[in-house]
DNA sequence: TTGTATGCGTTATCAT
DNA sequence: ATGATAACGCATACAA
């Protein structure tokens, strides 16, 4: 009979089986061992109910199996679909998920590194909105949508090309007068080149455009302004919008109706990321579909990659266009 | 001088503090020590960029910090909500949170609760549906929306109250002819108790109502067809409708919009769960609102609490009615 | 092939 | 108040 109500160890494993630890710790690792003592043991094990403690073994081995994973939060559709396909990356690889949601606060991003730090992960996957965050290079990092510097590898997607894509796409549906709508941050980070490539895709058709750029946190009345003010007799001064993101195009949809503005008759309208009602359903406009599941594979791939000094210090991956109603197609 | 590239140790610390390992573990727990060494052993974890190594001290203390979270998905609007609750609640409890997704499937389920006692957590927060999952009863285990037994604390939103409350306010609005429609499992879980709250509600106000109930994993367009078959003349048989869920309500609304239905002007509906457009905006519709918030804090409150003999078995909160324009008010 | 002993980085119990 | 030392549960080099 055992002693206590706390959890089996390895001892108690081998004195139920009658061998040495040693000959436990083989089986459970699946070395090679005497078919006899093999079976003794897998038959105490499930007596006992045996659980390796992977916190003695971490401390042994140094591997943890864990990977912490940072992002603003989990309530917008794009970065709770992204930490659902981390999860599934991680668990196809048989490594946990340590989760942080830091609410875009610099600081708490840095007390998460440090407790991330302290848990020994294998490594960290972050999508920061902190220029600086200091992370101890024994632990490899891969940052998703902001470059760092050549030493830490960031993943993201071809936001320059999907800038392009969307103003190729507007003018082929027709559209002359274009217009660039974004909130974000000042910060520079790969999501910004979706103005560059807009722009350069404009200039190159030699068609007219206007940008409306604004800071995070700003309301979004200042866009239902900036849309007010090129209303002329109820018509709208452009004929194709690219919106930074689906939420920002959404909300300018539904102004726009509300202006009685036709969309996509009147205005075509596209947006960036390819969320979905309720995370698979519509789309909530035409759009560029960001490769979650791509990207996602992309970072577990490189934070668990050993040789560190082969990896590249920015990944873009590809997009593609996607109809959701408030383009003509 | 350092010798290796690997992190620092207590022992490094103490070195270079020119201090007994016991001290410098003393600093860091703020136990009182002189306070010229605690001045010297601060400067030597500054300088060394030290840090707990918390799997050592796991090992030592059996306390971990670490809490599992399992749900079948994280973009689902609703469970994702409810992550970044349970995230919040954890972290200002200094505790992380280890996540896994478990696809609906039991097997997985099972496996990640292996996965978790392994980790030695100090509790799981899980929303299952595995109706014989196992869980080895030295770890702390609190469900959401099933109930396992008395043994297991469940918490869940009023659902039955909510039920009743979706009837009432068709009634309150005018509808004399109701109807509810759910897609879930089989399975006997907290959800269902919508339907009896619905039913218990019609039958106290006298008002005929339709039940239309499916498995989870049939089409929608079983509910289509159901639509259809009571839409007479252009005119449905039902004025009033409860969705077992916003995502249910939300297709239906289309369904009977694309049939010439009017919402709310013909039929009013109401859905469950009171997600928003982007995790933020707007509601999807008129909707009963889980207190997604309150529930992520008793789960964290009860699975963090020592003394379990006095965790009651179901806990449930309170629900409230929100307008989404789906309904006349 | 199997058993024994040491140490991983901490905390906690001792003497000092 | 401070410094030495024994665990915690496991992996592993080494001895049998």
């Amino acid at each position: 009979m055992s002693e206590t109500t706390s959890a089996p160890t390895m001892k108690d494993v081998a004195r139920e089986a009658g061998v040495a630890l040693g000959t436990v710790s083989k089986v459970i690792n699946g070395i090679p061992v005497g078919e006899s003592y093999r079976k003794r043991v897998e038959e105490a094990v499930a007596k006992l109910n045996y659980r390796v403690n992977s916190y003695a073994k971490g401390l042994k081995t140094n591997k943890t199996y864990t990977v912490a994973v940072m992002v603003p939060n989990l309530v917008s559709p794009f970065f709770s679909r992204l930490v659902n396909s981390i999860n599934r990356a991680l668990a196809s690889r048989k490594h946990r998920m340590l989760l942080y949601a830091t609410d875009y606060d610099p600081a708490q991003e840095q007390e998460y590194v440090i407790l991330a730090e302290q848990q020994k992960v294998d490594g960290i996957i972050c999508l920061s909105y902190n220029p600086e965050l200091k992370v101890s290079d024994n632990v490899p990092l891969v940052s998703i949508d902001r470059y760092f510097g050549a030493q830490i590898p960031c993943v993201a997607s071809d936001n320059y090309g999907g800038g392009r894509m969307a103003a190729e796409k507007l003018y082929e549906n027709g559209c002359r007068k274009l217009a660039f709508m974004r909130i974000g941050s000042r910060l520079t980070n790969e999501p910004n080149k979706r103005k560059d490539g807009f722009i350069s895709a404009c200039e190159d058709l030699g068609v007219e455009y206007t940008l409306k750029i604004v800071d995070d946190f700003t309301p979004y009345s200042a866009f239902e302004d900036f849309l007010r003010e090129h209303l002329r007799g109820g018509k709208l001064d452009f004929d194709g919008i690219f919106c930074v993101t689906d939420s920002l195009a959404y909300q300018t949809v539904r102004s726009l109706r509300s202006m009685g503005v036709r969309v996509p008759e009147d205005v075509q309208i596209i947006g960036f990321d390819g969320v979905r009602y309720f995370g698979d359903q519509d789309l909530f406009c035409s759009t560029i579909v960001q490769p979650v599941d791509q990207i996602a594979e992309t970072c577990v791939e490189m934070v668990l990659e050993k040789d560190r000094s082969k990896a590249p210090s920015l990944v873009c991956l590809p997009v593609e266009f996607a109809w959701g109603g408030t383009t003509l197609k």
